[in-house]
DNA sequence: TTTAAATACGAACGATCGTGCTAAAATAGG
DNA sequence: CCTATTTTAGCACGATCGTTCGTATTTAAA
């Protein structure tokens, strides 16, 4: 990898973290320039517009987010399995403090951008649309081999669990509340239990993780 | 209402407007000076510092919500015809194109400031606290009254119901789903037919707006 | 090692930010 | 109507924003 290219990435890791915190709005170049110990003009120089350069945070973030959501996710066997492991990695995704200090990139990019048109709202709408669109065909396949009711409907299925996500990013980020990690939980068991077949409706849910 | 109380409340509804549509870090003294018609320094004269101005932005928000939700919700009966008033009340609230074209302050406040401690922050995590609470009052109340079961937990309630008006606004926002309006209101019904006793379990539930 | 290309820097630009200061204008009370 | 007070405008400040440009430095190929 050129010079060029490796610093570019090492100020992308770094951006996104500040992102993380300061949402995709607040990261300025100089600001970024005095995190990364560059001056102004010679990180500018990576990217030729400040658009550019949102649009390249975001992009690294959607890249983290499907490495570390998705495709572990995908390597579990079709159904409850693979909803349950999707469930845990995002969990884990939203709770590293490393690359993620100050929260769900995405979360925070859509309520701020949300009126704003422009290219980087476009790549954003689309992620997430992906990311219900993968949700509601993980639960459509559940379906399939059995673990859900027939008459689920997976795209909504996706959506309760995309608010819940979205309300447990608010009452951990915004209103610190002790026992947010407890409620979510709750609240997915009792999506996929309503999910579930008749025959295994009342079937334990095992989730890792406590704390 | 000497004249300069006057000024200030008509600058005060434009910056919620304008709020609304650019967040609350997105309103600039600069900018609702052009778009009120004053010079930058006459309408600063009025607040003394531009947290003042961001604060009290948010204070009126609140009062308009307390006002348009709360206050005529109040007014109907314990139980579950208030909790149905309350949630109707809010969506004609957060639909209102007229005071707030570009969604809820509060929801787009509480994503900018989550990471940014300060007085303002402050009053928007105890607005939200206080609308959690309030909600659970009433499903608490309903289930004094017998419509809801002695078992729900009225906290847990409050939480679903709001994380489902954060999916709400933001499919209907950011993501723009025509069929947003038919995601909430059904999910809504879900939530409230399985807070219900097991004798009203099955009972209509009778929404006004259609749209 | 020489050299051409890639990369980084320093300084400066026009704009806009929040915020003072002072003078003009509008208002309200006698 | 006159005056005292409140309200507004004009102007300027230092800071910071994104961006440009010419120059220095570092890298990689020959």
């Amino acid at each position: 990898m050129s010079k060029g290219k490796s610093t570019k990435k090492q100020i992308l890791d770094t951006a996104v973290r500040i992102a993380s915190t300061f949402g995709i709005q607040g990261i300025t170049i100089g600001k970024l320039a005095g995190a990364t110990g560059m001056s102004k003009s010679g990180l500018f120089a990576h990217f030729e517009k400040k658009d550019n350069l949102q649009l390249e945070i975001m992009k690294l973030a959607s890249e983290n987010f499907v490495e570390t959501v998705f495709i572990p996710a995908f390597k579990k066997q079709k159904g409850e399995e693979r909803i349950l492991a999707m469930f845990e990695n995002w969990m884990s995704y939203l709770n590293d403090g490393q690359t993620l200090p100050g929260g769900s990139i995405f979360i925070s990019a859509s309520f701020e951008l949300d009126d704003r048109p422009g290219e980087l709202r476009s790549f954003v709408q689309k992620s997430q649309e992906d990311l219900i669109r993968n949700i509601a065909k993980a639960a459509s396949l559940a379906i399939e081999v059995g673990d859900f009711r027939k008459d689920l409907n997976p795209d909504e299925f996706a959506k309760r669990l995309y608010s819940y996500v979205l309300g447990y990013h608010h009452y951990k980020r915004m209103l610190n509340h002790p026992d947010s990690d407890s409620f979510i939980r709750k609240a997915f068991c009792d999506l996929v239990g309503d999910a579930r077949t008749e025959n295994k409706k009342h079937k334990e849910i095992k989730l890792k993780v406590a704390n």
